[in-house]
DNA sequence: ATGAAGATGAAT
DNA sequence: TTCATCTTCATC
């Protein structure tokens, strides 16, 4: 199981190291496909304007969930990183649905495994996170966080639906996995 | 009090 | 490509 210690570094060594684990809520999840990194220096991060009532978990202690709400429709899970006071956090956008398929299917009223968890607003619907989980430490119930057996191929590329003039790559996948919200 | 934008998803 | 849907935050 992963450590609290595993997310006190930088979003950028963490991003990586996140695809190929497992992440259950609750029971249910699967390993990790793609995920994308945020730093406090990047214009298109919640924390770059400083801290709100609504990102004031990303600036918190490290190893802990940030929830928001995106679009006003879906909700959006990361995992916060680094030193408190520094706001670095990973988007968790896919994973490969394992553990409670039928929960999902019933959650998200789809069949289809491909659709289950092949985006960040997906994910949670499937996983059953809301607000409820905002600022819920990553080594507690209801999160189990379980380190892959070997480091996976990674595929790495631009972030998506970043329309600020931030190009960089920092979006981390498992290469080739179907189950990822986009192709690399 | 008001308005504009948004780390999306699903249908077309 | 379009649009639903509504919170968040900045501004007035």
């Amino acid at each position: 199981m992963l450590r609290r210690s595993f997310f006190a570094r930088t979003v950028h060594e963490v991003a990586p190291d996140l695809i190929g684990v497992t992440l259950l809520v609750d029971g249910v999840g699967g390993p990790i496909v793609e995920v994308e990194a945020y730093d406090p220096e990047d214009a298109a991060s919640h924390g770059f304007r400083g801290q709100t009532p609504r990102n004031a978990v990303m600036f918190g202690p490290p190893g802990y969930a940030y929830v928001y709400r995106s679009y006003g429709i879906h909700w959006c899970l990361n995992f916060v990183c680094a030193a408190p006071g520094r706001a670095e956090a990973v988007l968790i956008r896919a994973l490969r649905p394992e553990h409670g398929v039928d929960a999902m299917r019933e959650r998200r009223g789809l069949e289809a495994e491909r659709a289950l968890c092949s985006g960040p607003g997906k994910l949670c619907q499937a996983l059953g996170i809301t607000r409820a989980q905002d600022g819920l430490a990553l080594d507690e119930p209801p999160f189990e966080l379980f380190a892959p057996e070997s480091g996976p191929p990674l595929a790495v590329g631009p972030r998506i639906g970043i329309t600020r003039a931030v190009e960089q790559p920092w979006r981390y996948g498992l290469a080739g996995s179907p189950f990822l919200s986009r192709r690399f």
